[in-house]
DNA sequence: ATGGACCTTCCCACAATGGGAAGGTCAAGG
DNA sequence: CCTTGACCTTCCCATTGTGGGAAGGTCCAT
């Protein structure tokens, strides 16, 4: 199948598909005569297996390294299990991070009335020395 | 105060604090004879009103409108309000599209023996049509 | 043969930030 | 007075992942 096809099957946009082949994470595909990428099922599940890594927030390197280890047959299942972790706590990082922003918004907004006045403790506490809550 | 110095007090990097300019988020500073960009105190409040903002995770367009309504003695602070208000919404919702990524991750990783053995459910459920849980 | 849906490569843009080069300035100490 | 080192200036480049779009070639159905 042509790249376009390929794209709608996997949900990975065709300009995506080039990009990850431009930075070596997938090798260049076969050509038809007229230089038409063509895809197959192995292909396709390699794309698949990137749009999946790709929504759960792993970078481009962490989906080299997970497509490395999802290629070789003889990976301890340990090392794959190491970067899933390292990623949870990642996402879980960042997570608790913009959580702490915003209770140090909401506490700001709280005390706000959001009226016609033009009183706002909202814009005191920034011009403040507020931290954002660890 | 030269830049250095403002960037030092206001937590703002110099680079930074060229940048708010060069997008016209501050106003160009007095020079000095030599071309020494000079901040006093005034400078300095933005400086930090406009760090406070970015480390609760505004970009630079709402940072500019919070900022023309701080300036603004006679705003409405129920504008105010409406601008923290969708911040924290968009604040919570990124940290549950992370949560969500990572409570996928982690029911993979559960199943995952993590040992020498290559057999890994991670892995498998990668390649699979999993989505993320919403 | 023509038109529309594809495909190709190449360049540009984004947001926010830092790195670094090349060069000017200032203050302190010899 | 001159050197030295810490500043400052502007300018360009890179990042991450994604999309937009131009200019041009291809494929297929009518």
């Amino acid at each position: 199948m042509n790249i376009g096809e390929a794209a709608r099957r996997s949900g990975v946009s065709a300009k995506m598909i080039r990009y990850y082949e431009s930075v070596g994470l997938i090798p260049p595909p076969g050509r038809t005569e007229a230089g038409y990428r063509r895809y197959g099922a192995a292909e396709l599940d390699i794309l698949r297996f990137l749009n999946q890594t790709r929504s759960l927030g792993f970078t481009v390197e962490q989906m080299r390294a997970l497509l490395d280890l999802w290629r070789d047959r003889h990976r301890a299942s340990a090392e794959v299990k190491r970067l899933a972790l390292a990623q949870i706590a990642a996402l879980e990082a960042r997570a608790a991070q913009l959580q702490a922003m915003s209770r140090t918004l909401r506490d700001l907004a709280e005390d706000c009335h959001g009226d016609e006045n033009p009183e706002c403790p909202i814009l005191d506490g920034l011009a403040g020395t507020t931290e954002v809550r660890k």
